[in-house]
DNA sequence: ATGCATGAGAT
DNA sequence: TCTCATGCATA
């Protein structure tokens, strides 16, 4: 519902888009966000709240009337790689998977659980059924998606944030593998997957690139980085798995099709320019979220005016900050040994002095 | 590989 | 405002 309202494709494709068709379905949060120019107020409030004469570029230009909307340059100039060499995967595949089954599944599952449990209904992406954007390579077979929804019911137990009232009404009926993967079995997925990505000879790019073509939804470097890392959430992750494995599929059993990625022009309007944060102040930074991950509004501001620092920036990074605290590979932590165990206790309300 | 940023949806 | 998924830009 209310997908076409969203749909940057109407206005921006024309170049290299294949076909519509594919856009009109989910996109719960997609990736083609439509960039149009939505100025938001709170950076105009924090400088006046701020009082600050800084005159960061930012700001200022704004003021000017003009976004980074206006002259938008060039910024997608990628190095040029678009041709996979998927010659170079005709050979190496069978193998099957390695079914890969950990003798320890307890983890410190307590970290990041299994939440994933409510809220799915909001993002059930690729369940479209059957679509092909990609119409001229007929190598590749294209998987019929099972329009299935992983990630649903968990094990109350498990979960980090407690529903309030609910404990001993349930049914366990989850079974088979493809429900929700432990901690443990994302670990390893993740880990082949990186693997077999490399032998392959793919780039975490391409890969990205390739979830678009083959299931509508096209996701950045970053994040299949972040994957292979493990530092997304552990619902992200579990939402990611299935799309990955089936292109883990797709590229071992596909003997060699010229596959063909359409670029997504990206283009639109200009972003903030990355504001870096001294190391110093990041330590400060640092030390206050340890007190509070959480800062009200006018922690924040009062913490922004002695850094110099826009509030916006340092809401930003508590965010951010808070982000990292949760992901399957919490900062400080490496894979190998991990004994983390504990999980930023769930206060945050009253967190005053500095 | 990661830091800072955006935006939709939840509170 | 926060959370969450995601990504541009950068180190």
């Amino acid at each position: 519902m209310a997908t076409a309202a969203s749909n940057p494709y109407s206005i921006l494709s024309s170049t290299s888009m294949v076909h519509p068709d594919a856009s009109v379905m989910q996109q719960g949060g997609s990736p083609f966000r439509n960039h149009q120019k939505l100025i938001q107020s709170d950076y105009l409030q924090g400088v006046q709240s701020n009082g600050h004469p800084i005159g960061h570029q930012w700001v200022s230009s704004l003021a000017e009337g003009s976004p980074w909307s206006a002259s938008l340059e060039q910024q997608d100039v990628k190095p040029g790689r678009e041709d996979l060499q998927l010659g170079a995967i005709i050979h190496h595949r069978s193998t099957a998977h390695v079914a890969h089954h950990s003798p320890h599944t307890n983890h410190h599952a307590g970290a990041w659980g299994t939440p994933a449990s409510h809220s799915s209904s909001s993002i059930n992406l690729y369940t479209q059924t059957g679509f092909s954007v990609n119409g001229m390579h007929g190598g590749l077979t294209p998987p019929p998606p099972p329009s299935s929804a992983p990630t649903q019911s968990l094990h109350p137990g498990l979960r980090e944030t407690p529903e309030p009232g609910e404990l001993g009404a349930h049914h366990c009926l989850d079974h088979s593998d493809e429900e929700t993967p432990t901690s443990d079995e994302l670990e390893q997925f993740a880990k082949q997957f990186k693997q077999r990505r490399i032998k392959l000879g793919f780039t975490q790019a391409d890969v990205g690139l390739a979830l678009g073509t083959l299931y509508g939804n096209v996701f950045s470097q970053t994040t299949i980085c972040r994957f292979e890392a493990l530092q997304l959430s552990f619902k992200n992750m579990c939402k990611l798995k299935p799309l990955l494995n089936k292109w883990l599929e797709e590229a071992d059993s596909s003997t060699g099709s010229p596959s063909s990625i359409d670029k997504i022009a990206a283009q639109g309007r200009k972003r903030k320019k990355r504001t870096s944060i001294e190391v110093s102040v990041k330590g400060v930074l640092e030390t206050h979220f340890l007190k509070c991950p959480k800062p009200a509004a006018q922690e924040i501001s009062s913490l922004a005016d002695s850094l110099q620092l826009e509030k916006e920036v340092v809401r930003v990074w508590f965010c951010n900050r808070r982000q990292k605290e949760k992901r399957m590979t919490p900062p400080g932590e490496q894979q190998g040994h991990e004994v983390y165990a504990h999980t930023v206790s769930a206060d945050s309300s009253s967190c005053r002095d500095l």
